[in-house]
RNA sequence: GGGAGUUUAGCUCAGUUGGUUUAGAGCAUCUGCCUUACAAGCAGAGGGUCACAGGUUCGACUCCUGUAACUCCCA
């Protein structure tokens, strides 16, 4: 069959991925194989296939082939997250389209819109997966919302309950006023934002201008109930403990003074609004002030709390205003009084919601929460695991950011005010009363049986919120097992805790520390064994890809064009663990090249293969040519055991290089061209078939990364009845150097004699006869035939002393001579000469005055000192050669 | 404001307990080649006082201190 010019993807790349999956390579039962396992991170039910994605998935799935082809019974589980927040506001958004609001259809109305939503565009970004190559086992799919898990996840918040860990309680939360939900910290991101420090003064009981208070939201100022200032501050020690007026709404407050307030700020006062600020909240509690809130649920202001303080028209006419507009007209309203003494410009931070991108509000909430300092001191080895790499995370600088955020960790606030999700199984009495269980039936038996004043037809009312996200997905290792719905069934007992996990740095805390946190509680062990941080994909300027800046590429495009193998080697070769990677589709065309260069190589072999001649011949003729084949069986012996112990550590870029390096560079540039038959000459059957099992080899190393053409190569190579993708990777051990060494030196002369004829501008067809004045001329006598092949020599002859009228070349410790009939110019080559004498000239000196060193001779371990007694004798036999070379030029 | 990390060739990065011929790779650049698989290629070459300033040491890219810039996390 004839090959095309260059590798085409497209249908290679559809036909093995249908072939593995025909042959339920990616299926895993449990048997007697040692498990490796990978749970992938479930992406958003409604996502779709982006950059960040792309790299996760390739770096999982080149484990779990290189784990398959090592012979361990893979599973790699694809699934999903319902991601309450993020699918719930994309629902209502389409809602919105058709003209529906959500607040006009029941609860069951919307999940059944949001099911119908989900059925629909639900697990798009697993078909795309297929694309990339992913070898993941499609029968064992999960979905955080699934029957088994729903009840799972309803059955751990029952469990915590019960054991205490779980409360329910008023407390500042962060508000998103967009989607109308409490979020957790790790959801709220901070930013930097230009904004304004409005100075207001507040004036005395006795109308004297008072205190003068900076504040960047003036807009909250009508729920003020005092002034803050340092008890160290002497500029206000006359006025603590006096009272000033709140303008516009002329609440007296006390002036009261506390360490948390730092004098150098603004004015050194501040205003207190326990409702709006989680530190006012806190001197609120600590003075026993009371809390006014002046916003409503969607950060409208409200005077509905203001009662007491019998609002006039003006603060009536703020109802309904939005916090923006109030912060705008109440700074001119506080100007009209003559009370605003300037407004300066301020950068500052604020808190957004990850999801809607709403500034956050601090508000005053009920909630469900989980007590962390009490789960922490149940489970220690949630921190302790990973500090004494019992869990092993990569890069492990991640460790430090873990250590952080475990020892300062906070309550984590789990409830939602959505409807997507898993629907919080506590029911209410009339009496407020709580009852924490898995069906209305059973809180009713409980409510009758703790409280005699409960009757059969009380009324029960269930929470309406949800539960958090991540309060699902901490679940997920065990889970997708059914170990949490099921037990100690087979899957879980094989499978868990699973080998290993690929994620996000930035997820660290919402997922990584929660799933450690709930395997101990849940399983007492780990739930995998070493962690895998992948950075972020940026684009070239480092910029993070954005929808909004529209820098994140059309990832099916890029696939479509350059083929999948080239996607994954444009998104590995660049992408060290941990660190982020700036993608370039530049390397993708690094990928593709590669990919022509490997068809390329195969269409040489494919010449080959009609040509060949009865190994009878390789006597005299073959012996020279072994040298190759024995050189390339030691080079891919090393390179064997350089990937294996670069994948232990999870360096898998590296890996890819080397291997690269070792197809382009030693195969295809030296190997090939040393057993390269002559023109138009059969090649010797018996290389051939070893260059075919090299070729080989070398795509069972590179198949993990790029599994599309490796299987393609691999079958267009021989006729084979199995396949690379599940075929046993070769366990390589020991090499031997000398032979290496004996390469290197071949290489190394080839490329010098090669420059020499460059610079002396001899055309490539011109013959040369070629003298060597070796250190040891055995080592070239192994060589000789493939060195003069390669440099076009017609001869080669050992010499002893200088060859006049010849070009002479220093190589190291040996010299080459090249006779040539054309004309040449020996002024380049003695410039060259001359600056290689005084570098080495300068290295003689350094390495000298080392060696009189007494401290350095006392101190210096011995074979140091051999080395660098070594390193002065080969410079000294170098500069005698060169100083003879200039001589004969 | 607190913490962590980074700074090595034009770009992206290696450099594993301080000594391995006065720092390596890929990409990019330059020179010469359509040489019997590959111009998406081949053969060569050039390019870095290892951010800066001190210190420890016989010896520092590597260890310590400080400075600067950038990144991330937390408040």
């Amino acid at each position: 069959m004839e090959l095309s010019k260059n590798f085409e993807p497209q249908a290679i790349d559809d036909k093995w991925y249908k072939h593995w999956l025909d042959k339920q390579y990616f299926k895993s039962v449990p048997d007697s194989r040692e498990a490796y396992t990978i749970v992938m991170p479930p992406p958003n039910v409604t996502g779709v296939l982006h950059m960040g994605h792309a790299l996760n998935n390739t770096i999982q799935d080149i484990l779990i082939r290189r784990a398959r082809m090592e012979g361990k019974n893979t599973c790699w589980i694809p699934g999903t997250d319902h991601a309450s927040i993020a699918t719930e506001a994309k629902v209502v958004a389409m809602l919105r389209e058709r003209g529906i609001i959500k607040s006009s259809l029941t609860r069951e109305e919307f999940l059944a819109y949001a099911w119908e939503w989900k059925e629909k565009y639900g697990g798009i970004i697993l078909q795309q997966l297929k694309k990339l190559g992913c070898s993941l086992d499609w029968d064992r799919t999960a979905f955080t919302m699934d029957k088994d898990y729903y009840a799972s996840v309803v059955k751990i918040f029952i469990d915590l309950f019960n054991k205490g860990l779980i409360y329910r309680g008023k407390r500042m939360v962060n508000w998103d006023p967009v989607s109308l939900t409490a979020l957790s910290d790790e959801e709220v991101i901070f930013k930097d934002v230009d904004s304004k420090l409005y100075y207001v003064n507040y004036l005395l009981t006795d109308g004297r201008p008072g205190i003068t208070v900076a504040t960047t939201r003036p807009e909250t100022i009508l729920g003020d109930v005092a002034i803050c200032v340092s008890p160290a501050d002497e500029r206000y020690s006359s006025l603590i403990g006096k009272e000033v007026i709140v303008p516009i709404i002329n609440r007296k407050i006390p002036i009261i003074a506390d360490d948390y307030v730092t004098a150098d700020f603004g004015t050194g006062a501040l205003k207190i609004t326990p409702a709006h600020d989680k530190n006012d909240h806190t001197i609120g509690l600590k003075h026993k002030l009371k809390a006014i809130d002046t916003l409503d649920l969607s950060g409208k202001f409200t005077a509905a709390e203001l009662e007491e303080d019998h609002p006039g028209e003006q603060v009536l006419s703020y109802e309904g205003m939005d916090r923006f507009a109030l912060r705008k007209k109440i700074t001119e309203d506080i100007a009209t009084l003559g009370q605003l003494e300037k407004i300066e410009e301020y950068k500052g931070q604020v808190g957004t919601s990850e999801r809607t991108g709403a500034v956050i509000e601090s508000k005053l909430s009920m909630q469900w929460f989980i007590d962390m300092q009490a789960f922490m001191k149940k489970n220690p080895q949630s921190l302790s695991a990973v500090m004494d790499d019992s869990i092993r995370f990569h890069p492990a600088k991640a460790k430090n950011t873990y250590n952080h955020w475990l020892e300062n960790i906070k309550d984590w606030c789990i409830s939602r005010q959505l409807w997507w999700g898993q629907r919080i199984p506590a029911w209410y009495d009339t009496a407020g009363n709580i009852y924490v269980s898995e069906t209305e039936m059973e809180a009713r038996e409980q409510a009758i049986k703790r409280n005699s004043a409960f009757a059969e037809n009380s009324v029960l009312r269930q929470d309406e919120d949800v539960l958090d996200t991540w309060f699902s997905s901490w679940l997920w290792p065990m889970e997708v097992f059914k170990g949490i719905s099921n037990p100690g069934n087979e899957d879980v007992k094989y499978y868990y805790p699973t080998t290993t996990l690929v994620t996000g740095q930035d997820i660290i805390f919402f997922w990584v520390a929660r799933m450690v946190m709930a395997g101990y509680e849940y399983s007492s062990v780990a739930p995998f064994r070493d962690v895998y941080f992948t950075g972020m994909v940026r684009d070239k300027q480092g910029r993070k890809m954005s929808k909004q800046l529209g820098n994140s590429p059309d990832l099916l495009g890029l696939i479509d064009h350059y083929g999948a193998d080239a996607t994954r080697f444009g998104v590995m070769i660049a992408s060290p663990a941990g660190n982020d990677i700036l993608f370039d589709e530049s390397s993708l065309e690094q990928g593709r090249n590669f990919n022509n260069k490997l068809w390329n190589a195969l269409k040489l072999l494919k010449m080959w293969e009609g040509r060949q001649a009865a190994s009878a011949t390789a006597s005299a003729e073959g012996e020279h040519d072994l040298f190759a084949i024995r050189w390339f069986r030691q080079r891919l012996n090393q390179v064997g055991c350089e990937v294996a112990d670069l994948m232990l550590q999870f360096r898998l870029s590296e890996a890819l290089k080397v291997i690269y390096s070792l197809i382009w560079d030693d195969f295809c540039s030296w190997y090939l061209e040393w057993a390269k038959p002559g023109f138009e000459q059969p090649i010797d059957q018996l290389i051939y078939q070893t260059t075919v099992d090299f070729f080989s080899e070398l795509m069972l190393l590179l198949h993990p990364f790029m599994p599309f053409i490796t299987e393609e190569i691999y079958h267009q190579l021989e006729e084979r009845d199995d396949d690379i993708c599940n075929k046993q990777i070769i366990t390589y051990n020991g090499m031997e150097k000398d032979l290496l060494a004996t390469g290197d030196l071949l290489k190394a002369a080839v490329t010098s004699l090669r420059d020499a004829r460059n610079k002396q501008q001899l055309k490539p067809k011109e013959q040369i006869v070629l003298h060597v004045q070796a250190e040891n001329e055995n080592t070239y006598k192994t060589i000789e035939h493939l060195l003069v092949k390669q440099v076009n020599a017609s001869s080669l002859n050992y010499t002893r002393e200088a060859v006049a009228g010849s070009i002479g070349i220093v190589m190291g410790k040996d010299k080459f001579y090249i006779e040539t009939t054309s004309p040449f110019d020996s002024s380049a080559q003695k410039e060259n000469l001359v600056k290689e004498l005084n570098h080495l000239q300068s290295f003689l000196i350094a390495i000298e005055k080392k060696l009189g060193n007494q401290q350095f001779l006392q101190n210096a371990k011995p074979d140091v000192l051999m080395m660098e007694q070594k390193k002065k004798s080969d410079a000294e036999v170098k500069i005698k050669l060169i100083g003879e070379t200039l001589l004969t030029l």
